[in-house]
DNA sequence: TGTACATCAGTGAACGCGCGTTCACTGATGTAC
DNA sequence: TGTACATCAGTGAACGCGCGTTCACTGATGTAC
C-alpha cells in the first residue's frame, strides 16, 4: 500500500476496459489490435500476455462480463413492482436506464452478436440465448400468458431480446447526439414490445402450419 | 476480344466479390485490409486504387449493391400470388430462398448494420430503413391491416425487417452445417412473423400512453 | 524482528512481417486524320 | 486501310510504420526460518 489514497486499477481490468471503450467508439472488436488495446490501457504491449493469451481470450472475457451484465438486468426487471396495466412501459424504462448505465457492455453484446469474430460471436449468442431462456421461465412463472407453452414463450422471449438489442444503438445514439429526430426511439421500442405481447396474447398453440 | 470464350470478370467486381466473401467467412468488414482484399481478388495491391479511394469507399459500394439486393427481394415477394391463409409462410419461404441465392450480400447487410465501421454501418441502416418504408407502403396498399396508420405500419415493418435480418445468419448456418438442431430456424422465423402480424391485427391506434 | 529467497506483474529492446500508399512503368484499347 | 497519339487499367519496386511475439530484465510483494 505505497499510495494508499488513489485507487489503483488492476491491469487486467484496464485492458478489458480499454477494449470495451474502443468498441464503444464504433470499432468492431475483430479489428482491434493487441498493441492498440495495451496502448489505450496505458500499459506496455508485453504486459498484455500476463492476463490473456491473445485478443480472442480477451474477447471471451468480455462476453463473460456481458453475460453477468445481462443477468443483472433481468434481476433489476424482476425487482420492479409491476402494475398490470403498465408492465411493458415500466420494464422497457428499466431496460433503457440499464442501457445507459451499462452502455459499453450492452453495445458490445449487441454488435458482436452478429459481426464479431466467430468464437466471440458464438459465445455472445449463447449468452443471449441463455438470457432469453431465463426470460421465458419468468414469463411462465408470472402466469401472464397461461395459454402458452414454454417453447412458445421462448420464441416470444427471443423476439423480445433481439428487438431490445436491435434498438440499443439507436437509443444510445439518440440520447447522446441529435435530439431533432421524428420519434423517440424509446417510444418506438415500447410500441414494438406492446405489439409483440399483443400477438402473444392472442396466439393459439399448434396454429396453422 | 482477345480471349472471346472465357468470361473475363472486371477487376472492380473481383474486388467487391473478394471483400464480400471474406465477410461471409466471418470477418467483419472493418477488419479487412486493402492488400488482403486485392490478394483475394487476384490483383496487385495498387490496382485497388483504380477503382476505390480506400476500403471505406469499397464498403459503401457494397452497401449500394446490398440496397439493390433488398429492392429485388421486395419485388420478388410482391410478384407472389398470395393466398390469404398462408401469406406469411409463403413470403417467408420466398425470403429464405432469396437468402440462399444472395447469401453474401444479405450476411453483409445483417452484420454491418450493427458492427461495421460507422460510415458503412450508417449507410446500411439507411438502406434497411428505406426497405422498411417500402414494405410499409406495400402493407398500406394491400389493405390487409386497414385499421393501422402509416406510422404504425412502419413500426411493424421495422420489426419485421429486423427479425428477418436477425434470423439470417442462423438460417444460413443451419442449412450449411449441422442439421441436428432442435427446431428448424425457418419455422422459428415464420412463428415470429405470425406473432407480429397477430399483434398488428389487434393493435389499437393511440393505445395506452 | 530480521534476513534470504521465490514469485510474478510489468518493462524495454529486438525480430521479422504485412500493412497502406507513392511512384514511374507497361502495354492494350480507342480516337484522329 | 494505315499510322501516330492519348488514355488508362494494371504492374512492380520501394518507403516508413505498426503489428504480434520472443526474451532477458527489474523490482515490489509474500513466505520461510
Amino acid at each position: 500500500m505505497s499510495e494508499a489514497r488513489q485507487q489503483r486499477v488492476p491491469t487486467r481490468e484496464r485492458l478489458t476496459r480499454a477494449a470495451l471503450e474502443l468498441v464503444g467508439d464504433g470499432r468492431g472488436f475483430g479489428s482491434l489490435g493487441l498493441r492498440e488495446v495495451a496502448r489505450a490501457a496505458g500499459v506496455v504491449p508485453t504486459a498484455f500476455y500476463r492476463h490473456f493469451r491473445d485478443m480472442e481470450a480477451l474477447g471471451l472475457a468480455l462476453v463473460d462480463e456481458g453475460g453477468v451484465t445481462l443477468r443483472r438486468l433481468l434481476r433489476e426487471v424482476r425487482r420492479d413492482e409491476l402494475h398490470a396495466d403498465d408492465m411493458i412501459r415500466q420494464s422497457a424504462q428499466t431496460y433503457v436506464d440499464y442501457l445507459h448505465a451499462n452502455r459499453l457492455h450492452m453495445l458490445f453484446l449487441a454488435g458482436e452478436r452478429l459481426g464479431g469474430p466467430p468464437p466471440v460471436r458464438d459465445a455472445v449468442r449463447r449468452e443471449v440465448a441463455h438470457f432469453a431462456d431465463d426470460m421465458a421461465q419468468d414469463l411462465l412463472q408470472l402466469e401472464l400468458l397461461p395459454h402458452l407453452s414454454v417453447e412458445t414463450l421462448r420464441m416470444v422471449s427471443t423476439l423480445v431480446v433481439n428487438t431490445m438489442l436491435d434498438s440499443a444503438a439507436e437509443i444510445l445514439d439518440f440520447s447522446d447526439g441529435s435530439r431533432s429526430r421524428e420519434a423517440d426511439p424509446v417510444t418506438h421500442l415500447v410500441d414494438q414490445l406492446r405489439l409483440i405481447f399483443l400477438g402473444a396474447g392472442v396466439w393459439r398453440e399448434g396454429g396453422p402450419r
